[in-house]
DNA sequence: GTTAATATCGGCATTATACCGATGAATGTC
DNA sequence: GACATTCATCGGTATAATGCCGATATTAAC
């Protein structure tokens, strides 16, 4: 149990270090100066499971259902997003990604990918593959523990 | 180059659902009450480097200097840290964890620590020491891209 | 003596979030 | 049909963390 106590210590530590990074790169980079993050987030969990009700969207982010609503509406003010009541249940709120939306979302997606193909560039497949697979498994691990519904596969662990 | 193409999509998308999940996982647990993770990381990198001046802290933390001078007052006023001006050079403020600083540290540390034990039970020994690994790394490429003097090991990097 | 460096302090603003509550429309229950 | 519940919208209030800016005082360099 010596080595896993390391390995704990280890991943503790770069954990402190890994949201300083984030919100770095965040900060000095201009990839989301059109679209923030959540509501980059908000938009690809959408273009990936399809329309969704606020509050089903909001259990799949882990966020209060305010928050996603207030989320939704900012982008719908934007054009990104559409509401449209449920077929089956008028009380609820379908939102679904606009074109524009898919086209904003697939912008920063690019912009994304580019700037830690950059960061990465040092990198052998097989290192990216892992860090992939390490980052995958341990946001599954968190979405097992906090977002509700994990009894199937959490979205924001998916691998796509 | 198409296999890392495909990795660098995995780490693109997985890295936007940790940022979420790192934010999560804050609110939803108390053990930032007494110290918010900006301090603890600060107090961590202090208690790891030894006492800095601000500037050279901030540099290490990747913060704009009022911002550290901020988090250091802050934790100046709850006896957290000291200041005192540096021998060679009063005009520079020399930042020291103070002994109570040190302990509310350690034990934040220790509370994320057994926190993450409980959230990666399943996880093989192995497996733990990849993912540190994998965030080591991840946090090396970040510090040699952003942050100053980064041509020595940057602090935030460090293993330990 | 003049200029520059250093830190302190705080104004202003942004990002992202949670909790709370009021409201109105739609649905469910009896 | 009446009443209770559900759902979303909206916004108030607050927090955490940050950057940019500038004023100020002290200290160091020239």
């Amino acid at each position: 149990m010596d080595g896993s106590l390391e390995a704990l210590d280890v991943i503790e530590r770069q954990t402190a270090v890994l949201v300083r990074h984030f919100e770095m790169f965040y900060r000095r980079t201009d990839i989301h100066d059109d679209l923030d993050r959540a509501e980059y987030l908000l938009l690809r969990t959408l273009s990936e499971v399809g329309p969704q009700d606020i509050n089903t969207l909001a259990a799949a982010l882990g966020l209060d259902p305010s928050t996603a609503g207030r989320q939704v509406s900012a982008l719908d003010r934007q054009g990104l997003v559409a509401r449209a009541p449920a077929a089956n249940d008028r009380r609820r709120s379908i939102i679904t990604p606009t074109a524009a939306g898919l086209r904003r979302m697939e912008a920063v997606r690019t912009a994304r990918a580019e700037s830690l193909a950059d960061l990465l560039g040092g990198w052998t497949e097989e290192e990216l593959h892992t860090l992939g697979a390490m980052f995958t498994k341990y946001n599954g691990a968190v979405a097992r523990k906090f977002l509700a519904g994990a009894a199937e596969e959490p979205v924001t662990a998916a691998t796509r």
